[in-house]
DNA sequence: GGCACCGTGCGGCGGCGACCGAAGCGTCGC
DNA sequence: GCGACGCTTCGGTCGCCGCCGCACGGTGCC
């Protein structure tokens, strides 16, 4: 019943506003819960720095944190966090050709991370990109008016044991605009589902330390014939 | 081709982290086109100090400008920095019920606020959410499986002679928080020819300064017609 | 119990940036 | 052409904050 507050709006803009911090929520977008240590060292700073860094994140509400023992591990704090890092991250990535030092690591890296990776809690970069393309091309998922499942998508998942939650305030599908193929792929709850069930079934495995996946054999068949997605389309 | 980086981000979040800068973005989310002393009256700061904010917002892409004479008019660049900063202001909202302090002024401000206004482009408030409500009960717009327009909806559209975009990239719907219902309106290309159309038509005219509006007699009957949205669910 | 390790509190340093006032420049109106 | 007006540029001040090193407490391991 009022109206925005351009000190919060300011205090929460804050928060991401910081290099450090900024690299730590975008590491924090694996989904996975991180200990202190290991985002200081991720970041280059110190523990102290790192530590006082963390506890702003979380007393403005985007970390969560849990103690265990000695360890202090914090994780994005829902999925509305999740998704405030992922929008202004794709706002931020239109970098201007400019090319940039790169060596042969960091080649790899990006490539893995543009083939397969997650994206928070769904699957990413040109496997996700690809097998939300296949679906609206099935008539799974309707783009022409909007970003919606099917009654054939909603068949489609029950078929192959996916289980959708029908519960629950967070949308089913939402589109999630990616950071390599500058293209729209499926998120939300469905897009969730999804992701763990190809994890689940080892379609993908993690690669490396970082969000990257790799598909395996058994995925690459799996893709083929549940969407039809040739193996080339993956490389 | 690359990973996100986190100085882009930061560089992003810099540009909402100050209040002042906040506030100069809330007020463009009307959709005007602001010169740059109105800005520095409404934020309460010198001109000098506003003229430095104002570069640094088109600097960093947020906001575009257009001289004329001997004004400056800025206005949010698009509508990606639009729905950045309407994501950033959803999120930072959920004020802790905080009892402010308020006015009969503020209070009557915020009413009219909450009864009707644009967002960026489209309708929101109570009309909004309602007409979206009524959009989706007549199955014009489908929320169970995402955010779409039905092909009912479509009719819709052209039965009223509201001009739909073909082209674009810009999806034709989308969700929107709302600040004030806290639920999801029409957004997008639809919501944005839906709020033309019912300016043109004189369904609603702006009701002050800002970005509140007032719904017409003549606007309560359209509504009641189209889509049976009474009045008294207006008020 | 002793030790290694992870995380936190504190003091201090350095730099960035938000703000203002004054001077300057272009534009509009009389 | 003159003054009024809108905006910008330039110094200068001040406070905030990101960073570190160090000391300290808490935890797990041997």
């Amino acid at each position: 019943m009022h109206a925005p507050d351009g000190n919060r709006l300011a205090a929460l803009a804050a928060l991401l506003a910081d290099p450090t911090r900024a690299r730590m929520c975008l590491a924090l977008l694996d989904g996975r819960a991180w200990t202190a240590g290991e985002l200081a060292r991720h970041t280059g700073v110190g523990a102290s720095t790192a530590s006082d860094h963390l506890s702003r994140l979380v007393r403005g509400g985007l970390l969560a944190q849990q103690r265990q023992g000695r360890h202090r591990y914090v994780r994005l704090a829902d999925t509305r966090a999740a998704h405030l890092v992922e929008t202004l991250a794709a706002q931020a990535e239109p970098t201007p050709v400019g090319e940039r030092p790169r060596n042969l690591r960091t080649v790899r890296a990006d490539r893995a991370l543009a083939l397969a990776r997650t994206c928070y809690d769904h699957l990413a970069g040109r496997l996700g990109c690809a097998l939300t393309e296949a679906m609206t091309h099935r008539g799974l998922l309707c783009q022409d008016t909007g970003f919606a499942l099917t009654d054939a998508g909603l068949a489609w998942f029950a078929e192959h044991g996916i289980p959708l939650p029908r519960t629950g305030r967070r949308p089913l599908v939402r589109a999630c605009l990616d950071f390599t193929e500058r293209r729209t792929h499926l998120a939300g709850a469905a897009g969730a589902a999804l992701c763990r069930h190809a994890l689940a079934s080892h379609w993908c495995v993690p690669a490396g330390t970082g969000r990257a996946l790799r598909v395996t054999d058994h995925g690459e068949r799996a893709w083929r014939e549940l969407l039809g997605i040739e193996a080339s389309a993956l490389r």
